[in-house]
DNA sequence: AGCAAAGCTGACGTTTACGTAAACGGAACG
DNA sequence: CGTTCCGTTTACGTAAACGTCAGCTTTGCT
């Protein structure tokens, strides 16, 4: 059942992190490694949550923020507590991703604009060269 | 002509910065005020430069990354001595976006996915509750 | 002239997200 | 049985991106 659990070294091969990285994660409770002896086992939940973590990430969230999201990742059918105020979380992170993805469009549509600008500067000088020559 | 050149608490009320942010990224050259005096003149440029600043780091890009972005935006005719350096860091970029933008869209769609499930959830919940009366 | 507000320049502090080094424990191997 | 990896803990270090505070001009009122 390596399957199910991996160790640390594993983890980082999957994921391209360090060690540091993922003894980092659970100690600001984001990874609940459990124990075998002294060294780490990361189950499949642990992994799935890793995903989320390095794609929030790369959106340009915090640690912090990406924790609270978890949250709702991970409700289980026992702890429907605070359910609706994670809810609320979620909709402002949907809310958040939404404009991000327009203003990402909006972006590279602006960046490809330029890129044009840029190309065509560079046939005017093959251009150029080849006049000369 | 105050609508050419803003000081810097125009600046900062116009895009929700502080005035040390703006000292910051003129230490960075990622703007370049002209000085009346003593103070900090921000030209059109300067505010071009700025709302791409801010939407970099909305992206998740480092201020250094940004700052070789902002060299393709803000080349002229004039220097056209490393436009071709500076396409091949805008194809990264807009390779980066785009594939940012990818994920995004299915970020987006699971989070989705885990909502309606929060929703089925709470709708159970409030059920209940009637049940209850 | 006087004085407060706005800006400026250092310079040190802070938070986030890890990197890195020291020192120790278990296991696996020749 | 020594040593060589893994992995662990503890702790200090670091880069990025500003915050904050002190002390000094400059500017705008009154």
């Amino acid at each position: 059942m390596t399957i199910e659990t991996m160790n640390i070294r594993e983890m980082c091969d999957a994921f391209d992190v360090t060690p540091r990285t993922l003894r980092f994660y659970e100690a600001k409770e984001l990874l609940f490694p459990t124990r075998e002896g002294q060294k780490r086992l990361f189950s499949k939940r642990d992994r799935a949550r890793l995903k989320l973590i390095l794609r929030g990430k790369r959106f340009g969230f915090s640690l912090e923020e990406i924790r609270q999201l978890l949250d709702l990742y991970h409700m289980d059918d026992g702890q429907e507590a605070q359910l609706s105020k994670t809810y609320e979380t979620a909709e402002r992170h949907l809310a958040d991703m939404e404009a991000q993805k327009a203003e990402l469009e909006e972006a590279i549509g602006e960046l490809k604009q330029q890129m044009a600008w840029g190309a065509a500067k560079l046939a005017e000088l093959g251009q150029r060269k080849n006049d000369a020559a």
